[in-house]
DNA sequence: GCACGAATAGACAGAGTGTCCAGAAGAAAT
DNA sequence: ATTTCTTCTGGACACTCTGTCTATTCGTGC
């Protein structure tokens, strides 16, 4: 097992607090308490809580994203990729620090900061929807952009699903039916 | 025109400094200043910014959630009733104070607490959905909660789309067809 | 054993908080 | 008009957290 780095144990101490207090509550001082490290150690790594929050949701969607593109590429059907996708948002709402929850709290400069990494995902959704049109899986009238903005709204619904309970596998089956009923799919 | 009181001078002044430094960067003696009205004022309505914007969300969202039972009891199918529920939030969209951009910035408790809302329009969907089960207009085999939140993720995305412009009625008529899609109508 | 970068503890002024108080301003009633 | 009651106001207070600066210690590599 590696080594933590301080920079990963500052992270998780923030996530934690504002999970438990949310993010207006989280002071520096409590949280390199948390960490386990000084105050001004923290200041040797981040300027402020925000700057944290928005390495740790990077670092994140960055490791997510890769292993996502990996796995996806290993799926042939558009309608395979979309049922990926529902699974694996269920799994990531189980894992992850909530990211989705605390990112309408940042400031406007970290959140338009952060909207490049919703883009990235954005455009993957996209190519999803384009490639499907082409070979026939969905409706061929499809708005691909319009598209993705729906197929988001339902992963997280999938989120908010898989955390008020129930079984995962069952939820991933219910989402990716839904995607795919939007979609024109068979 | 009614006399805009003091209560709605400050929550007003608050969800503008909000929406221009995110919610971490609002101060007491700022909204003061903006409102118009003495710090000292502030505290006798309100205990700190939190509150405000609590005051705020249940102003909008308990004025809103009449109305638009109003408007569902005047409607027909149930399939008419998700229409309108489509047209309704991408109007709200673009009127209210950013609503659901500043809920998740809330402390644990204040969520809590504003959750009660939430649950009420839950509530609102989970019964139209059950009605259109009944008469035949969607899939017999649902889950009406689960759907509802299914519902409620594509009704967000409704928020996305006309925040990021579009044509209103079309966004609506984009979002309905989605839901009943997912919902199995005709 | 030494040197160098990183971590630490302590101190600092500044900003915002939440509370208290005493006075000013308004409204309502007699 | 004067009184009464309530609300608004401005100043003062101790407190907490911030962000920065210093000097000192730690630990690893050479």
């Amino acid at each position: 097992m590696m080594a933590e780095t301080a920079t990963d144990r500052i992270v998780d101490a923030t996530f934690a607090l504002v999970a438990e207090r949310g993010l207006g509550a989280v002071t520096m001082t409590e949280v390199a308490d948390r960490a386990g490290v000084a105050r001004q150690t923290l200041y040797n790594h981040f300027s402020d809580v925000e700057q944290i929050i928005v390495t740790g949701i990077e670092q994140y969607a960055q490791s997510g994203l890769a292993h996502l593109v990996e796995l996806l590429e290993a799926t042939g059907t558009a309608e395979a990729k979309m049922e990926l996708l529902a699974r694996y948002t269920v799994a990531a709402g189980n894992h992850g620090h909530g990211v989705e929850d605390v990112r309408s709290a940042l400031s406007p400069e970290a959140r338009a900061h952060l909207d490049r990494h919703q883009s990235e995902f954005r455009t993957l959704v996209v190519s999803i929807i384009t490639n499907g049109m082409d070979d026939g899986s969905f409706d061929a009238d499809l708005d691909p952009d319009r598209h993705a903005v729906l197929v988001q709204g339902l992963l997280l619904s999938a989120s908010d699903l898989a955390a008020s309970g129930g079984d995962p596998a069952e939820v991933a089956g219910l989402v990716s039916e839904s995607i795919l009923r939007v979609l024109g799919a068979s």
